[in-house]
DNA sequence: CCCGACCTTGACGTAAAGGGAAGCATGTGC
DNA sequence: GCACATGCTTCCCTTTACGTCAAGGTCGGG
């Protein structure tokens, strides 16, 4: 309860960019490590999503013993799956994309990539939106008949 | 084939519930008969589909020895059921409003839960176009950001 | 006689994202 | 010494709407 979103607009993406910038990679000291629990309460997740995201490659916490350990870094990377599934993405391009992210080479390029697929998105969820505006279209004709035959039948029940 | 309605606008929904409501039962004259070739055409839709929806118990066209055959009421109800599909209704949602009317007592009550249906519809397309809205307005902060950053590294690289 | 169109019934596969339950370990508090 | 919480793995199940063979029947033409 105690962050997310005190500073402008788009300080929510802002964060998950930039925890996902941050270089915490392996060799940080102990603070902010997180157990599955913490996360799924966090991000209101099942551990059960928790442990299928670690399958598909999304996550990899490590581990102490048999029981995952997540760092802050797990923990941003799980923010940007969560942010991607909410623009419509599947599970399968998100890792796509993270994967380019852990190729850290010419982070230009990666984040150039990035950019070319949330405009795909757009474009995409652009289209859905007028599919949408469509079917609300027909239907709304559609009930304006149905409520007009109805009438005309409840009308003709009187009559007789 | 007395048709009461056509008035311009919502012709082509007026059709298909015109059609619907043509009370060619069992006992028509011989005409307007289909092979599931004709519908696959005229609705583009696969072969497949068709034998897929007489599964689910959407459509039932008779037998001329193995093969189908469809009524016109047949292909009405294909009219129905690919309209809902376009509205976002599943096919069991949509079984169930072609078994009301099938029932064929009260009309008026089963029009009446068919317009509820719709509504509800309406609704949640309502609420899926904000979403998708949300979404849309989320990833344009977002490429807003990332650009951000590119830009910025693409100066840094510059002076360096 | 053979070809190509058109049709038939199975049966299995697919994608997405987990859900659910079995069966077992571990740690903690009382 | 036991219950409870938390976690682990493994495996099968679910839903939706078909796609994709496989393996063949039937009919009109050439």
């Amino acid at each position: 309860m105690s962050e997310s979103d005190e500073p402008a607009a788009e300080a929510q993406i802002g964060a998950v960019i930039a925890d996902k910038l941050e270089d915490d990679d392996g060799l940080h000291p102990r603070g902010s490590l997180f157990s599955i629990g913490d996360l799924a309460r966090e991000f209101d997740v099942t551990l059960r999503t928790l442990r299928f995201y670690e399958d598909k490659g999304l996550i990899n916490p490590r581990r102490e013993g048999l029981n995952r350990l997540y760092s802050r870094r797990d923990r941003a990377r799980l923010k940007l799956v969560l942010m991607g599934k909410r623009v419509g993405f599947s599970l399968t391009e998100i890792k796509g994309m993270l994967d380019l992210y852990d190729l850290r080479d010419g982070q230009v390029a990666q984040l150039k990539v990035a950019l070319d697929r949330f405009n795909d998105r757009i474009a995409i969820l652009e289209k859905q939106k007028k599919e949408i505006e469509q079917a609300l279209m027909e239907l709304r004709r559609t009930t304006a008949v149905v409520s007009g035959l109805l009438k005309e039948k409840e009308a003709g029940a009187r009559r007789s």
